[in-house]
DNA sequence: GATGAATGAGTATTCATTCAT
DNA sequence: TATGAATGAATACTCATTCAT
């Protein structure tokens, strides 16, 4: 799998062939069936190990002080996506690729999508509640749209190669984030 | 070429073949060849009229009183910009998936990109000089990021799928692009 | 298809490859599918064209004095039968093989054979009705193992090779096949 | 050997894997080989037993009265074979198939049927002798072809699933083979 | 004997592109 | 210009068999 994630990341999807995979992994072709049943069953699995190496990069940021403001939570939760697309940056594109074209792997990416902006959904609506954020705000279109603020940003920097540099990146998309939603310029409430 | 893209629209671009384009342009399949080097340049071509095509809709939208709130245009916009997208979304959605896997074909969609983001980011120079937006917004930032926003969005919604109401939409997103900006609540200045 | 034609007499249906056809007909690999959608559409084609040329040739012996009798039509449709089988040997070896692992080209067998059964089982009724045979015999049942009795006696002689003469062998069978159907020894009637 | 049958019997020869065959015998893939030097080796046993099988079945008729005619020893023969020929119709169907593409297989069912002939031709030169049947009846030929008559009937019926009524066909076989041996009507002679 | 991972030869099919007519 | 037959490179997947442990 370490072999076919290489190749994945460098070469793609479309432009990585078994015989590759088994090559770099010095094994015969046929050894290849022996551990995956198909060049899409492998990609799978490497897509799931990148989702789950993701989620423990992106959270793998400095822990805040207790009591620590809404923005600053939101700046470390930014931080940390962008930290772990840095990292992931060539698998995400493959597996942005895929998504294109093949369903079944797109329902990766969407399942990962969809319980992102579903938890920006539910912290959304507490806020909303508590009167923290613009009430005019939409909390589902909110986490849609930010969301894709902050991903398609990840996308456009670190797979594209739009220029950037990582912690003003980090703080623009915050303030926007913060602005967007309303929240005052500097607060110290905790959620 | 009418035939191309719409075998594209319906397949996406691996699924196309030039046997197809050619039979249903009712030519023979070599006689493609007369016409069209290969089937990216093609595709090329589909690609071209399409960001035309998106321009000429997003633009078509009903002109702002004089004097019309930057709100207000940000708003036309953003509604110009989903129109287009409704109307070309299965072509918006293979130029996606060609500009992952074709580095000459994703130039298209780069620079695209580049003249909208160009645009948006002297706009905000401009209203930040006049004070008019947050003056900690970074107008290359924010031009790069808000656009992502619109842009990923209407893919997320017209192209994946996921449900939206058009009207809530570009007011929402509206919403959230002045609030990202800082802009005031109801303006009535003009740029 | 020639080409096809006689790879599938010398070497059979599993050890036949489309490679072997293109390379027998000096055409690249690409080019048979440009004539055939897959190996088994062009043995279909062979297999059809077979049983045109068995019928054919079964049909093509000297025809009979008028009023010749029964017995004597009897052994005209053995001696063409065996004189089909005697000439596409192979290729009937290569259908009964293909046969017993393709239900679609199991069908090309079955129906020439239920034609055949059905054309013996009316000639049989008509007899029978006339009292030109044995009253006990039922058409069905005697068209049914009858013509098995010809078509495996051919298929043992001519493709597994079993010792026969073969004036002999149509001489026996007409022989076998009238007394069963208890022909009196030497009529004159036509049906 | 037990899996490897019932694997033979549901999915022929070229649809059963060695893999297969030894997950169904619950071992591990390669002790296969501990036992079996190949698949044509095990299929080879299996096909040697079918043959005692069909021997034994066959014979177990319920013997006849001391002194019973030819005529109800050639239908207790076809009944036997029939009975035979039914309960192990699967299998038979999988032999005829492997005996079109592997020679050195086809030489078991060759046998079987040799020694069947062999006896049958004995027979009837007894018969011949003794004047019991047509004189112009070459036993050769007609061991030769009511054995392929009896036999192929059983295929068609019973791997073909041609329409049929088991004590009809064994009458009617009984019939057309004494009918085709000349022999009389009713004769209470033993061979 | 038993295991099961490793082997690697074998093959049908697709399709963008070319070119003689 | 139009044709469409010919091209041939490219590739995922199967499976009987082997062998180190």
């Amino acid at each position: 799998m370490c072999a076919a994630r290489a190749l994945f990341e460098t070469k793609g999807y479309l432009d990585t062939n078994v015989g590759d995979i088994a090559l770099r992994a010095r094994v015969a072709h046929g050894t290849f069936y022996t551990y995956f049943s198909s060049k899409e069953e492998i990609f799978s699995e490497v897509a799931h190990e990148l989702t789950t190496d993701f989620q423990r990069i992106a959270a793998d940021e400095p822990p805040l002080a207790p009591g620590a403001s809404l923005r600053a939570r939101i700046e470390r939760a930014n931080r940390g996506y962008l930290h772990a697309y840095e990292q992931l940056a060539p698998m995400m594109a493959v597996l942005e690729q895929v998504a294109t074209f093949n369903p079944r792997l797109a329902e990766i990416r969407r399942s990962a999508r969809r319980s992102r902006v579903d938890r920006g959904t539910a912290a959304m609506r507490r806020w909303r509640e508590r009167g923290l954020i613009d009430a005019a705000v939409d909390p589902e279109y909110a986490a849609s749209a930010l969301g894709s603020m902050v991903d398609r940003s990840a996308y456009v920097w670190l797979v594209l190669g739009e220029q950037y540099e990582f912690d003003r990146a980090v703080q623009q998309l915050t303030l926007l984030y913060c602005n967007a939603l309303g929240l005052p310029p500097d607060d110290d409430n905790s959620a």
